[in-house]
DNA sequence: AATTGTATTAAACGAATGATTGAAACAAAT
DNA sequence: ATTTGTTTCAATCATTCGTTTAATACAATT
């Protein structure tokens, strides 16, 4: 009890009340971040959560409402996170012939997806969210997904050119999507199958390169 | 209590104990192979199984031990359910060019994931274990996903031919698992995103086709 | 007819969960 | 100095969870 307090008081005397605020808020949800990728929504517990930002349970609800408001409010945080260091075009200009385009999509995707810190943590969360939805799915999709389709729809139906139907290009972009798919969500599989399951920046790049080549060389093929 | 009885005696002196017994265990798996797929071994209870089998609670304990023992053999049950139904290679010898062996291989996995009844109860199943790993996983990796991966990296290989290296094939074989990754986990996201989320046997094809297309046209690609 | 082993039952166990409460501590405003 | 509004605290609520128990019912065996 002294402990806890003396603590409080440190953070309130030095900061002023908006700061203290904020920054339990922000420890909550970096908490948060942290147990909802290890557990899912469902087996997550906010005790674990409190626990581990080192606030009182009654903190949930008080600043979150409840265990539900607290999820969404960690979706939103470790997307900002992750978007915010990789972007979606980050050099590429809308100009730009769509080989470069889909390299740098393809690019900024698998490090999201990839990378050993906390701009992955997103990732983990949508990846839990595809397989056991939760009613932030439909956020998701609307916010996040349905817009990156749109792009990539885009950029595969430049380079399918005019010749291909719809349902093609619609079926290239899942193989394409399919492919992140695979390091989003294979990695437990493959620590076990490869022994292997985290990779440095140039093995990141590498594999956004692959998936690049891949992806023009079948479309190229498909088209003659 | 009494309504119970008369059901029990009833099973009982019709089909005698080990049938009896057999149809419990059976009506369990079934139930969970359900309550498994819809919520994941964590947030499924116990509970929910038996009241949907129409047995006590202690059932489980009785004849799986625990919840884990019911769930490996929940894996197993629907594992040998759905590869019953789709077979490794249907009707394809292994002297045949690599392909035809990569499209019947492709096949049935789509299959296997995108099939509307039990048989693709496994995939579900498997999907989760990808994302929220149990126990059972290594068992998994050791029993299906190696040799799966083997053969087709065997496949790939021939199709690269010796120009390309061990790594490359192994990119290709990511890239072609990827695409059934897609359908096996982005059904809920399809739901929302293109208000479509079952196949008609005649599409599963069609997708099967798309991938194998896809696929063979990148590598031919690469290796040029 | 008595015994044995298997299968099922209702009931209860302790542990853990999300949520809520009223009191207390604090900074800012009056 | 007092009041006000915000934030955190310990404690507790009612549920729900997986598991266990002791008793019972039954078929098969002796």
């Amino acid at each position: 009890m002294i402990e806890t307090n003396v603590l409080y008081m440190a953070g309130t005397l030095m900061r002023g009340q908006n700061y203290e605020t904020r920054d339990t808020k922000e420890r909550i949800l970096e908490a948060a971040g942290e147990v909802f990728v290890a557990h899912g929504f469902q087996s997550a517990t906010v005790r674990e959560i409190c626990r581990k930002a080192g606030v009182n349970v009654a903190a949930i609800n008080y600043h979150f409402r409840d265990k539900e408001g607290l999820y969404l409010a960690t979706l939103r945080y470790c997307r900002e996170i992750s978007f915010k260091k990789y972007p979606v075009y980050p050099d590429v200009k809308e100009s730009e012939p769509p080989e470069e385009r889909l390299r740098s999509f393809i690019n900024s995707f698998v490090f999201r997806v990839l990378e050993e810190g906390k701009a992955s943590r997103f990732a983990k969360l949508v990846a839990k969210e595809y397989v056991q939805p939760t009613n932030a799915l439909d956020i998701l999709v609307k916010e996040t997904m349905r817009p990156a389709f749109t792009r990539l729809f885009a950029i595969v139906r430049q380079l399918a050119g005019k010749g291909a139907d719809d349902e093609t290009v619609r079926y290239c972009c899942m193989s394409i999507i399919g492919q992140f798919l695979f390091f989003l969500y294979a990695r437990p599989v493959m620590k076990r199958l490869f022994k292997k399951a985290s990779f440095r920046e140039e093995e990141i790049a590498a594999i956004a390169e692959h998936i690049t080549l891949f992806s023009l060389s079948a479309i190229r093929g498909l088209k003659g």
